[in-house]
DNA sequence: CTATAACCGAGACGGTACGTCGGGTCTTTTA
DNA sequence: TAAAAGACCCGACGTACCGTCTCGGTTATAG
């Protein structure tokens, strides 16, 4: 296998590729999408796409980066002083995103592909779940320091206890994600947390 | 489309489908199991797959529950009158079941079905999770009687407490899901749920 | 590989694949030949081309012999007893045919084809010049018994003495096949073959 | 198109490239000569074989000019006055020729060339057939002036006489090129040229 | 004796066709 | 008369080459 050249990369390519794949899922589901379909939206030989991603996965994840990656900078969470309504603020606003069925879409796609490949899963993890993941652990630091949070509590734990309860929810579609329930998941993890 | 007559299936075939479904994907991942090669595998004609499930992924949830479904019985949880220790035990049992290589591929394989068919999720979220979740709100129930937990808890909430942190730990792949986690899950949870 | 059961061939289909493959031929040229639009002009799927013919090569000399295996019985030469004219008639005839551009784009096509694949080459022989060879062989044999060609005469040798030239010249193109040239070829394989 | 400079041409790149071209259908045959093993092998960039040729046939064509080339001069044909003798010692070398699997294997391709592209027939007709045929007519009008051939014979067609046979069971493959079958057809067009 | 244009190697690009896999339907043969 | 066997149409796969098109780098005349 021979590497290509990156410096040779053409970028509108790249470009109409990811937001081609984008769409697709956009308007016919993850379930439709194809290699040939990209190619062909994109104005692209297929030659192309494999010659600088491995599967159409790859592309896709790529695809989702590209237009999440431009939201960068807004990581941080608010730090009223106020835990319960700064994680209340949070997990509403995540209900809300996986209530938009454009995102509720990408995301299950997203999923699929990272059971599919664990390469393209730790990808996600990391790009896209982690900063979040780390934003969430510094604003629980910040309520440590408060006294709001027990000192001896383990973070990473913490936040699962948050966005545990929302993600399986929404994966299993056992109930809907409401306002009220974001609430309730907040509650419950601000008992879990504070000190004693 | 002509509906056949279930009382002329032929029961070894079906039999024969749905442990050729399952053993392929033990041997060879989800994403290999095609429906040839499980009717090659059964010895049976493709036409006879297509005359009872309507897809792969229905045969292959058909054959995950076929062996589950043989477990029947041991659902409720233990009720030894301590609450931690008992939740302690079923989430170490879960975080068990997890860790083995064999139920690890088979839930994650059901998790892509149910990702790609609501249909499917359905089925999946009554006959398999359900039972479950209702057997941990049942203890809750139980719970709540004894005063250990708050009475106005929402238990449905509550089960989603317990699970939900491990759930998503699982399905991200980011930390190893041990016994000491399995406790510590418990433990926020407890103090999440128990009476003011 | 395993090899289809030819009893349960689907006669249309192969119909379709040998007239489709020979009308594009005849439409533009064997250069333009590909799989893939016998395929489409033939309403069939590619794998049915390839469960039955092993390249399109195939596909093309079965074609031709479709249509030219019609014509099976009027193989034998006239025998009028003058075998001079009886010659050049038939050279005449070949003449004529290699000028029609229809038969000189077939013709042309069956020789790369011949000569790429030496297999393809021997069933060419054998089924289309082979039967016309021995008919001429026939011809000439005739008339070593009313004494017009000479006993020894090596027959094989005679018959290439005939058609050698013409098939010379027509390949290669150096100058045009008239009947007048037949003739001459005639002419010639006549004083070589005389008897002393 | 702009027609490049030929004065400023790399004669080591086109050297490699013919040499490339020739080396390849040796070893492998001229079904698997492409552009791009004929560049990739003489270290050339692909644009450097389409500046200057028109097809990788063009290339073949001029690769096997410039080896057959080099063997200009000798071209005339051994007139010893003995006309037999010397028809049947040219027909015995082109069987030798034709019989060297080397030198088959490229008279093949140049064939499928020539059946692809008139333009290039005529190239190969002219620059190859063309110079063999004129030599060969030269010395069938000497054995003219001697008496040997009939005043009237049709030199081209005399010509065709000799090579025809030959080149048919060449071709068509029907049956082995041996001297003594070359010494047949010798002797078949002797008595068809001689004087009456 | 530069400089500026050309050719050159390299190889990415939009395409076409390849030969294969598998999906889901339809037909023929066997028990 | 249902089921096995498997041929069929179709769509997509991932690969091989096509012929075109930049990219620097290197000659090699023309100023």
């Amino acid at each position: 296998m021979k590497t290509p050249n990156p410096a040779r990369r053409n970028e509108q390519s790249r470009r109409a590729i990811l937001s081609a794949a984008f769409d697709l899922v956009a308007e016919s589901g993850y379930a439709k999408l194809t290699v040939e379909a990209i190619a062909a939206r994109a104005g692209v030989g297929k030659q192309t796409i494999y010659r600088w991603w491995p599967s159409k996965g790859a592309v896709f994840v790529d695809a989702v980066l590209a237009v999440t990656g431009d939201e960068k900078g807004h990581l941080a969470l608010p730090d009223t002083g106020d835990l319960g309504a700064d994680l209340r603020a949070v997990l509403r606003a995540i209900v809300d995103e996986y209530n938009d069925p454009r995102l509720d879409t990408m995301s299950r796609a997203m999923t699929i592909e990272a059971l599919n490949d664990p390469g393209i899963n730790t990808e996600i993890v990391e790009r896209i779940m982690g900063p979040h993941l780390e934003a969430t652990r510094e604003r629980l630091r910040s309520a440590q320091r408060a006294g709001q949070v027990a000192e001896d509590a383990d973070l990473d734990v913490a936040v699962e206890l948050l966005y545990g309860p929302i993600y399986h929810r929404w994966m299993l579609r056992t109930a809907p994600l409401t306002h009220e329930y974001a609430d309730t998941v907040a509650e419950f993890a601000l008992r879990a947390l504070r000190a004693a």
